[in-house]
DNA sequence: GTCTATAGTCTGATAGAC
DNA sequence: GTCTATCAGACTATAGAC
C-alpha cells in the first residue's frame, strides 16, 4: 500500500507539473506551486525525482515514449505494406503529424495539454531539454526523414529537411494554441465552439502541411537547384 | 552630456535585454544578467524602465513599432498599385513575412537576434506579454486578414484565419532557429554555410508558406464546404 | 515514504548618499 | 543619473524526525 500511495504521487506530481509547465514554462513554474498543485509535500519532488530538471525529463518521457513508438509502428506498418516502394507523402505526414495530433483526444495520453507543453516546449528551450528531446526524438525523426527522401525523390535532401522544420513550426503553433495574436477572437464565436475547432483543427493543418510540402521548389539566385 | 549617457545606458540595456531574453527567455533572465550585460548598474534598470515587466515591453516596442509601420506602408503602397483589385496572395504574404524576415539582415532593427526573440515568446508567451503583443500587433493583423479575404473570395474567412495562423507558426519556428530536435545537425556541413542558410530560408519558407496557404481545402465530415 | 524545518542562494525592487 | 547597500520574499534542495 505504501508503495501503491507511491506510484500515486509520482503520477500526481507529473500531472500537476504537466500542467503548470504548459501554462506557465519551466522557469515560470515553483517547486512550490507543483507540489502544492498535486497536494504533495514540497519534499516529495526530490525525493521522486531528485530534482526540478529530472522532474521536467521525466514529464515529457511519460508522454514521447509511447508517441514515437506509435509512430514507429505506424510508419512500420506502411512500409510493410508497401513493400518497398515509395509511401505518399500523405501517409508519411500523417504517420508523424497526425499521430501527434490524435493524442488531444487521448487523455490518457495528455491530451491537449500535452500537446500544448510540447509545442511551446519546441521554439522555447533550455540546452537540458532541447539536449534531451534530441535524444528522444532523433530515431524517429531520423527515419521519417528517410521515408520523405524515398517518397520525393526530385525534391534535394536539403529541401526536405526545410520543410520538415516547416511543417514542424506550424505544427507546434497551432497546437500551442496560445494564440499570442488573438487572431481568433472576433470570429470564432459566431461560427464553430471549441469541439468542433479542435477536431477540425487535424483536417485543416494536415492540408496546410501537405500544400507546403509538395510546394514548388524556390528559385535561388544560385545555380545549384536541382529540379 | 549626463543625458546623453542616460540614452546609451538605455540602449545598452535593451541590447543586453535583447539578447538573453532570446537565449533564456523572459523567466531565465535576471536583472543582474542583464545590469551585468549591459555595464550598468543593478539599480538602472528600475530607474529607467521602472520594472522588468515595462523592460520587457520596451525591448518590442522599439522594434515592433518599426516593423508594423513598414508592414502597414507596404501594404498601402501594393492597394493603392492596384487600384481597387484584390492582391496577389504572394503579394500579401510576402508584404507581412517578407517584411519580418528581412529584418534578419539588418541589425539596426534587432537582426537575427529579435526575430529569434520575437518567434520564441510568440509560443511562449506570460499573459502580460500577450496582451502586450495582441495590442501591438491588431491594427496590421486586421488590415493583412482583410486584403486575404479579398485576395481569395472563394475561401471561407475562417480558413484563411486558420491559415494565418499556421503560416505564422511556420515562421516563428524557422526564425526562433533552436532546431529542438537537431534535425540540420548531419547534412547543414556538407552543403551551406550559415550565411547562405540565412539567404536561402527566406525563399524557402516563403514557398512553404504559399503551398500551404493555397493548398487545396480539408474536406469536413459537416455539409458545410464552400469550394 | 512522508513530513517539518531550514539552510543557502537568488530574486526584483528601493532608499538614500553622491 | 548613477551608485552602494540592503530589504523582504521566493527559490531549490536537503537533513533529520516520524
Amino acid at each position: 500500500m505504501a508503495e501503491a500511495r507511491s506510484v500515486d504521487t509520482r503520477e500526481r506530481i507529473l500531472d500537476a507539473a504537466e500542467h503548470l509547465f504548459m501554462a506557465h514554462g519551466y522557469e515560470g513554474t515553483s517547486m512550490r506551486q507543483i507540489t502544492s498543485g498535486a497536494g504533495v509535500n514540497l519534499a516529495a519532488v526530490n525525493y521522486h525525482f531528485g530534482s526540478k530538471e529530472s522532474l521536467m525529463q521525466e514529464v515529457f518521457r511519460r508522454r514521447l515514449d509511447w508517441l514515437n513508438d506509435e509512430r514507429m509502428r505506424v510508419l512500420n506498418a506502411l512500409e510493410s505494406e508497401a513493400a518497398g516502394k515509395p509511401l505518399k507523402p500523405s501517409q508519411i505526414v500523417d504517420g508523424f503529424f497526425g499521430t501527434l495530433l490524435r493524442m488531444a483526444d487521448d487523455e490518457e495520453r495528455g491530451g491537449v495539454t500535452f500537446l500544448r507543453l510540447l509545442g511551446r516546449t519546441l521554439t522555447d528551450p533550455s540546452e537540458f531539454i532541447r539536449t534531451f528531446l534530441a535524444h528522444e526524438y532523433a530515431e524517429v525523426v531520423d527515419r521519417y526523414k528517410e521515408a520523405l527522401f524515398k517518397a520525393l525523390p526530385d525534391v534535394p535532401k536539403a529541401e526536405i529537411v526545410w520543410r520538415f522544420h516547416f511543417m514542424l513550426g506550424a505544427t507546434s503553433y497551432a497546437i500551442a494554441g496560445t494564440d499570442a495574436l488573438r487572431l481568433v477572437t472576433d470570429w470564432q464565436i459566431e461560427e464553430e465552439d471549441s469541439t468542433d475547432r479542435l477536431d477540425r483543427l487535424v483536417p485543416r493543418l494536415m492540408s496546410f502541411l501537405l500544400g507546403g510540402l509538395r510546394s514548388p521548389l524556390p528559385q535561388f539566385s544560385s545555380p545549384t537547384v536541382d529540379l
